[in-house]
DNA sequence: TAGACGTGGGT
DNA sequence: TACCCAAGTCT
């Protein structure tokens, strides 16, 4: 593909840059519920659950409707209990977001007197709260200058600027902020921040971009876009095996809550035994999923009541099972579950 | 500061 | 199928 290769940069002419994409969101702005909003708890709402989640998810499976109509203040988000908070948020991942958006809700009650201070300082200082997602509800609730840098945006300075240098290192993120800060349109912060953020998802989207319709095409000066931005290389998947027992009993399923501190906690999952205790058992269902680094091939056996590895441990209960479906359990433990006990149905 | 933290959509 | 990685933050 060939692509215009621009003389200037948009720090050339920061006001025809400005104008350039406001005018370009003007008639393609994308209409999200978080931008029907100036509510900074529902733009928080969502600025959270989009930390390294598409919209499509967010936006697609309903959790940030669910969530809202759930939770729609900080009121009502501040006493909740772990259970109806995970059970909200199951499914998306990354689950101390939600912890930490409860521990937001009561800072800002503790703090703040119930309302979001329209402070960067203030609002960085609340938990889960980075320096993306407190530019983000300075401009988007606020309408208060403040620059973002997110993968989007990133992605959109190193190829407009042509830096090849990996956006994930400390010299390129100063620049990267520093760039957002000298560009970011002061009279209109909350559209500039939407649609610097929204090129990068529909133009300048990563692999191969759409440079042809580019409204800021003038001012870029990457020839080979697809190759930006460069990143660091990212460390190595690692395959790990998990043993998991089907232990059940007469209307009851052994399940294991998970721990403190530990991953998924508070969430169930189907008892995980060493290996060497389970293997020789028959396989009843075999799926693979990955977490963070790793590449988990979770074989579940068919374990009979009485054999060693079936008795509980720590965090393991009984439950019932028609119970089981309405606890907090992960995708995949939940999706070998349900195959599971299908089998075992027919067979019985 | 590098690694941990989840899941699913896109290719 | 396999791989990349997304509106990041915390420790």
């Amino acid at each position: 593909m060939l692509k215009p290769v621009a003389r200037q940069v948009p720090t050339d002419d920061p006001a025809g840059f400005r104008v350039a994409l406001r005018e370009w969101f003007g008639r393609n702005g994308k209409d999200y519920p978080w931008r029907r909003t100036s509510d900074p708890y529902a733009v928080l709402v969502s600025e959270v659950m989009l930390q390294q989640t598409q919209i499509a998810t967010v936006l697609g499976r309903g959790f940030y409707t669910r969530f809202l109509e759930r939770f729609p203040d900080v009121a009502t988000l501040a006493p909740a209990e772990d259970d109806i908070l995970l059970k909200t948020w199951e499914g998306l991942g990354y689950y101390r977001r939600a912890r930490m958006l409860r521990e937001s809700a009561r800072a800002v009650l503790e703090r703040h007197g119930g309302s979001f201070p329209a402070d960067l300082d203030a609002l960085l200082a609340l938990p889960g709260i980075g320096r993306y997602t407190a530019g983000a509800v300075m401009s988007f609730a606020f309408d208060r200058p403040a620059p973002i840098v997110d993968g989007n945006v990133a992605r959109v300075l190193a190829r407009l600027f042509d830096r090849a240098d990996p956006i994930d290192t400390t010299p390129m993120q100063k620049w990267l902020w520093e760039t957002a800060a000298t560009l970011l349109d002061r009279e209109h912060p909350r559209v500039f921040n939407s649609a610097l953020m929204e090129l990068g998802q529909t133009h300048c989207r990563p692999g191969v971009p759409d440079c042809l319709s580019c409204p800021v095409a003038t001012c870029c000066s990457t020839r080979e876009p697809a190759a930006l931005p460069v990143k660091a290389k990212k460390q190595a998947i690692e395959e790990i095996d998990e043993h998991a027992a089907f232990i059940r009993r007469e209307g009851a399923v052994l399940l294991s809550r998970q721990g403190r501190g530990g991953r998924r906690e508070g969430m169930w999952r189907l008892p995980v035994r060493e290996k060497g205790e389970i293997a020789a058992l028959p396989v009843l269902h075999r799926r693979k999923y990955g977490i963070t680094r790793y590449r988990v091939t979770l074989y579940v056996h068919d374990c009979p009541e009485g054999h060693p590895a079936s008795g509980t441990s720590e965090g393991e209960e009984w439950i019932a099972l028609d119970r089981w479906a309405d606890l907090v359990i992960p995708p995949a433990d939940r999706a070998a579950l349900i195959a599971v006990l299908g089998e075992t149905e027919e067979i019985a």
